[in-house]
DNA sequence: GCCAACGTTGGC
DNA sequence: GCCAACGTTGGC
């Protein structure tokens, strides 16, 4: 899951112990959120438009997704004109703080990582806030925190 | 701040 | 339903 971090950081879910991860506004992330993501799933927090792109470490899914409040209110940056308590358009998931890492996953480090390539995050052009993790990309992401210089995971 | 790449919008 | 114009994302 991506968040910018002036926005909203690992620190801040540590700080709040878990949140309505609201503000999701794309289609194929929302359809991605309701299909894949189950309570008790461990999920990758990653920190976009910084000066140190990467993994910051982990949440963990504390409830299916439910409606966004956002979408319904004006004064929100989230608020969705077209959108209605009837037939509303977006939903967000809870999220729990699990653990920062003592050092981030760099996407520079990724990018480097030949088992990593076939990622969502290093497909060209590719934008969405919320994306898949295969099994052993997700191995490999976990070993790559506890062992940073490790190149060859 | 630049810019490539993508999603969304809206006229037709 | 097409598609050009526009807005947004996000690394650099």
């Amino acid at each position: 899951m991506k968040t910018e971090p002036e926005e909203f950081s690992i620190d801040t879910l540590e700080s709040e112990g878990s949140t309505l991860w609201t503000g999701v506004r794309n289609y194929q992330a929302r359809n991605h959120m309701m299909r894949d993501m189950k309570p008790g799933q461990t999920v990758f927090v990653y920190h976009s438009s910084c000066p140190q792109p990467g993994i910051y470490g982990l949440g963990q899914v504390e409830s299916s997704p439910c409606v966004d409040p956002t979408q319904f209110d004006p004064r929100s940056p989230y608020f969705d004109p077209k959108s209605s308590a009837a037939k509303p358009r977006w939903h967000c998931a809870k999220i729990r703080f699990l653990e920062k890492w003592s050092r981030p996953v760099a996407l520079s480090q990724i990018r480097h990582t030949p088992s990593l390539k076939e990622m969502a995050l290093l497909k060209r052009g590719q934008r969405l806030s919320i994306q898949l993790v295969a099994p052993q990309q997700a191995k490999t992401l976990l070993r790559l925190a506890l062992a940073p210089d490790n190149r060859h995971a």
